[in-house]
RNA sequence: GCGGGUGUGGCGGAAUUGGUAGACGCGCCAGACUUAGGAUCUGGUGCCGCUAAGGCGUGGGGGUUCGAGUCCCUCCACCCGCACCA
């Protein structure tokens, strides 16, 4: 019978489904494993080739724990707020809601079509009441939270609270704000409703903090940074400049310490992990005050080598710093001015990636070295960024690159103090520094730390570049913050039981006034009829994504966001699986989410996810057609044969459509008349255009043939690129179209087979054939004279050495996620199989199980077909027998000096001296060996034989 | 700028701890079957070398070792992320 993937493939979808041979329950007898996806946000343009890599990978390996005796959780479900479906509601007035159950519904049509073995009764989104419900809820606790460093772990605020009414603040073990001020008890009790709640403000872990915003007047609007190009707005071109607004933060800041210390307990890749710590960003050093000339305020700097402090010969603060105001003298005040307008205009990442070019202004203020009182002008330069530690620098020309690439810039003085002479750095000595002159830096950085505290100008401190997440957004499609301000502008916690609060209908989704949410416009809403109004910012996405692989694991609660039943069974994640982009986002918020679950006892493991693997990319070819720079009307394009010969320089690149494009993915990928026809359909822009080839010359839909050329001359030439695959590069593949050229099971063991799954690589259409013929080869097996047959022949000793050998390898690789080299082992067996002949059940219905994690649809028929009325899900994996293995001869390759040489097949028990021997009377040997001697021979048992020559 | 990653045949890749470089697949070449082939089957295929003997080969250069794709130093190229895309 020939193998006819589809309908098999269909047949069992129905089956699986309607059976729910997926479905799972909490069942203690059994050990549990949780495999997850990383969270899909439903885009409009569906699934690309691309991402289902991941969910491959964790479908095997969910499907192989199942048949190893695991009680498996392994389901899906969609992060569905998000600024795509508010941007296509502003262009059409599409509700977000609808477009996104739109978009859903067609993630899970192309989910259910790769055979994946989700349980669907646990699928959720973010954006459904009955879920976000939850994700208000724990913003609540965050509200409702601050943390505490002694016991190290967020205590409820109301403890906080009777700490401050019986001692005030003084001696508070507290995370708290910088510039928290100091107060007694008595004063605590006399503080107003509203200056209680501005100081607990300072204290809670969901806070409200002025930070800086990307701000577009002319759309009214704040933008995402991913909208922001070059300082202008991606929409229409605007100017976008940073702006304070006052915004719900998340004091992950509190849990870096945790967030970085238990990353040694996580089975993640070492460059996943290094990614954490650069985020975290843990630097030992001191606070400095410096007191200012003009003023009694002071400035304060963090420094990570106050050894250096002597070399200190300037300031610097950031355009934004509140003391740049006070600082500036008259004479500068426009100078200033005109520098903080400039630097407005900058992103953060702009002004961090110009070191070359330098910029800043002097205030005329100066600042007084804190030991040698000598006068130091403050600068302000876009160097210096507001968010990173305290806005302001002690400046060391000497020993900091930037600092001396400014100094050098704005002939500032340059005093050295560390004496650098000797290649060794732990030779180096401090100089030209009063009482630290002669130490080595550590030591001069424990006694200038000692001296600065001694004289009361600072600190030693640890900080972390890790900032609190901005949690508010100016958006419509978020979940509602439940936050209610009374008239005096205190802000009040929704209580459970009025949750969750729904997001209110509208089908305005224009920003509000002064970039407010869309929310503040629907008024009947925002106005209370106590007087009261609500919060009208909504959260950011990473909200609903920072918790829900917990509602995963009893998602239908109504009570809580989980059972605590089932949070002890399935406890975290043990295998995640998804892309690197979240590799600081997500994880470090969905970690600390995490964290703080657990320190009020919701969640029973301190870390969510145990192992984590990185898939990569699958990549797209970008077809071009070169246009000439020279030429417009009619625009000319030439064959990439021409435009390498008239010089590549005169060209510019034009996007093509991949499905226009012959060959595509090939070398001489190329247009044909036809395609130019659709290319011209496509982009009707270009319809005078001229298109050259060697052959001839097509325009105004003909194509005019010098005379005397050939077919492939008249080929138009595409240039052809490795890059992303994206709907804006018209390179994306739809896996449905290869699922319906080569079915399922293919498309898996191909996506599988392209390599590693943690790499990179181009998707490449050719290569799926082999993997189809493969399948076919593999069904055959099967099946003799045209009838499916397994009998209960003795199997041939070679049969039974492929499928063991095959067993021990395809486990192996299972458990150490390489599966392109299962799908070779696979192969392997299948074409040593094909010449042993046989049917024997011995054999064959090991084989079905064994391939079962990768094509689950051909082992589920061909395991009915061979008599079993259950799920092949059910099955237990195949185990091998090391006696089918053992082999009496062997056969070693022999080296001269590293070189192979020849083989020797001995038997397997010969003794290393006897083979040692055996070596040196070879004929081979004894030719290389010639005039020379046998200094000594290398055996490596089982492995090789190295002889050495000389 | 900061941080991370990757370089092996014409292509995707294999080589688990330093031990036969190129498994497996694509492509290509030859043959068989065939009315036909973009179907199927058989064989070959890193490069140089007349078959051979042999030489050269894992981005470039250097080193450690009996032995290096794998370890060390150095240089080069490309890709990805950077706090409001998700």
């Amino acid at each position: 019978m020939e193998y006819n993937p589809r309908p098999i493939e269909k047949k069992w979808q129905k089956y699986w489904e309607s059976n729910e041979v997926y479905k799972v329950e909490t069942n203690p007898d059994k050990p549990k494993f949780y495999v997850l996806d990383m969270f899909p946000y439903p885009s409009g343009a569906g699934l690309h080739v691309g991402h289902p890599l991941g969910y491959i990978a964790s479908d095997i390996m969910s499907r192989f724990k199942r048949h190893t005796g695991h009680q498996v959780l392994h389901p899906m479900g969609y992060d569905a707020f998000g600024l795509p479906a508010e941007q296509y509601a502003i262009q059409t007035g599409v509700h977000p809601a609808v477009s996104t159950q739109k978009n859903i519904n067609r993630y899970r049509k192309q989910l259910a079509n790769l055979g994946f073995d989700y349980d669907w009764s646990r699928e959720v989104a973010t954006c459904d009441p009955s879920y976000y419900k939850w994700t208000q809820w724990i913003f609540l606790q965050w509200f409702q939270h601050y943390y505490c460093t002694a016991a190290d772990k967020a205590l409820p605020i109301s403890q906080l609270v009777e700490e401050f009414e019986s001692k005030g603040n003084t001696e508070t073990t507290a995370f708290e704000n910088q510039d928290t001020i100091r107060f007694s008890a008595s004063q605590w009790r006399d503080f107003s409703a509203r200056e209680k709640d501005d100081i607990l403000m300072n204290y809670r872990i969901a806070y409200r903090k002025t930070a800086y915003v990307n701000w577009c007047p002319q759309l009214g609007t704040v933008l995402a940074n991913d909208e922001v190009k070059d300082g202008k707005s991606e929409r229409g071109g605007y100017p976008v400049e940073r702006k304070p607004m006052v915004q719900w933060s998340l004091r992950i800041s509190a849990y870096s310490e945790r967030l970085l210390h238990d990353l040694e307990t996580l089975d993640w890749s070492d460059s996943l992990k290094t990614i954490q710590k650069n985020w975290i960003g843990k630097s030992t050093g001191a606070m400095v005050q410096f007191d200012l000339e003009s003023t009694s305020k002071k400035i304060e700097v963090f420094t990570t080598r106050p050894d250096t402090l002597f070399g200190v010969t300037f300031m610097v603060l950031a355009p934004e710093h509140p003391l740049v105001d006070t600082l500036t003298t008259d004479e500068q005040r426009d100078e200033i001015s005109a520098y903080q307008k400039k630097a407005a205009g900058l992103s953060e990442r702009d002004r961090q990636s110009n070191v070359d070019d330098i910029s800043g202004a002097f205030t005329g203020g100066y600042a007084l070295h804190p030991i040698t009182k000598k006068r130091l002008p403050v600068w302000i330069s876009d160097y210096v960024l507001m968010d990173y530690g305290t806005g302001a620098i002690m400046a060391v020309p000497s020993d900091d690159e930037r600092d001396n690439k400014f100094a050098h810039h704005f002939k500032l003085p340059i005093i050295p103090v560390v004496d650098k002479t000797s290649e060794n750095p732990s030779d180096h000595r401090i100089i030209n520094s009063d009482f630290l002159n002669g130490l080595s830096v550590e030591k001069a950085k424990a006694r200038i730390i000692e001296e600065i505290e001694r004289s009361n100008i600072g600190n030693s401190k640890v900080k972390y570049k890790l900032r609190d997440a901005i949690f508010s957004r100016q958006r419509y499609w978020g979940e509602p913050i439940p936050i209610v301000y009374d008239r005096e502008g205190v802000a009040h916690p929704l209580s459970v039981k009025d949750l969750p609060l729904k997001l209110p209908e509208t089908d305005d989704y224009q920003p509000g006034e002064d970039g407010r949410s869309p929310l503040s416009k629907i008024k009947d809403w925002v106005n209370l009829p106590n007087g009261y109004k609500r919060e009208t910012d909504t959260m950011p996405g990473f909200a609903g994504s920072s918790w829900y692989f917990l509602r995963y694991m009893d998602p239908r609660n109504d009570d809580s966001f989980a059972s605590s039943e089932a949070i002890e069974y399935w406890r975290d994640v043990d295998l995640y699986i998804g892309g690197t982009e979240h590799a600081v986002g997500h994880l470090i918020y969905a970690r600390f989410c995490h964290k703080f679950l657990y320190d009020i006892g919701k969640v029973v493991s301190r870390e969510p996810f145990k192992k984590l693997i990185n898939q990569g990319m699958i990549q797209g070819i970008i077809e071009s057609i070169y246009m000439d720079k020279r030429e417009s009307e009619p625009a000319r394009f030439v064959c990439s044969s021409i435009a390498e010969k008239e010089g590549l320089k005169n060209f510019t690149n034009i996007l093509v459509h991949a499905d226009f494009v012959n060959e595509y993915g090939n070398q001489d990928s190329f247009l044909s008349e036809e395609s130019i026809r659709k290319f011209l359909n496509w982009q009707p822009a270009f319809s005078k255009a001229k298109f050259e080839c060697p052959g001839g010359i097509f325009q105004k839909g003909k194509f005019n043939p010098h005379p005397g050329s050939n077919a492939k001359e008249n080929h138009l030439l595409t240039h052809s690129e490795v890059g992303k695959m994206s709907k804006s590069k018209y390179n994306v593949i739809n896996p449905d179209e290869v699922i319906e050229e080569y079915g399922t099971d293919c498309f898996r063991m191909y996506e599988m087979f392209l390599g590693p799954i943690e790499q990179s690589k181009p998707w490449d259409t050719m290569g799926i054939d082999g993997v189809s013929k493969f399948l076919r080869r593999f069904w055959d097996l099967f099946f003799k004279d045209g009838a499916f047959t397994i009998n209960d022949e003795n199997p041939p000793k070679k049969a039974k050495v492929t499928l063991h050998n095959t067993i021990k390898r395809v486990r192996e690789d299972i458990e150490r996620f390489s599966f392109n080299t299962c799908v070779s082992h696979f192969m392997v067996c299948t074409n040593e199989l094909r010449k042993a002949k046989t049917q024997s059940r011995e054999i064959l219905e090991p084989l079905i199980v064994l391939i079962a994690p990768f094509a689950p649809h051909m082992a589920e028929e061909l395991w009915h077909l061979s008599g079993r009325d259950d799920s092949v899900a059910r099955a237990s994996y195949p185990d091998y027998d090391p006696e089918v293995l053992k082999k009496d001869e062997l056969t070693y390759p022999v080296a001269v000096n590293g070189k192979k040489r020849t083989e020797l097949t001995v038997p397997a028990d010969m003794p290393k001296q006897e083979l040692e021997k055996t070596v040196a009377e070879n004929e081979v040997i004894l030719k290389w060996k010639e005039g020379k001697d046998i200094k000594r021979i290398i055996v490596v048992p089982g492995k090789m034989i190295n002889v050495v020559i000389k």
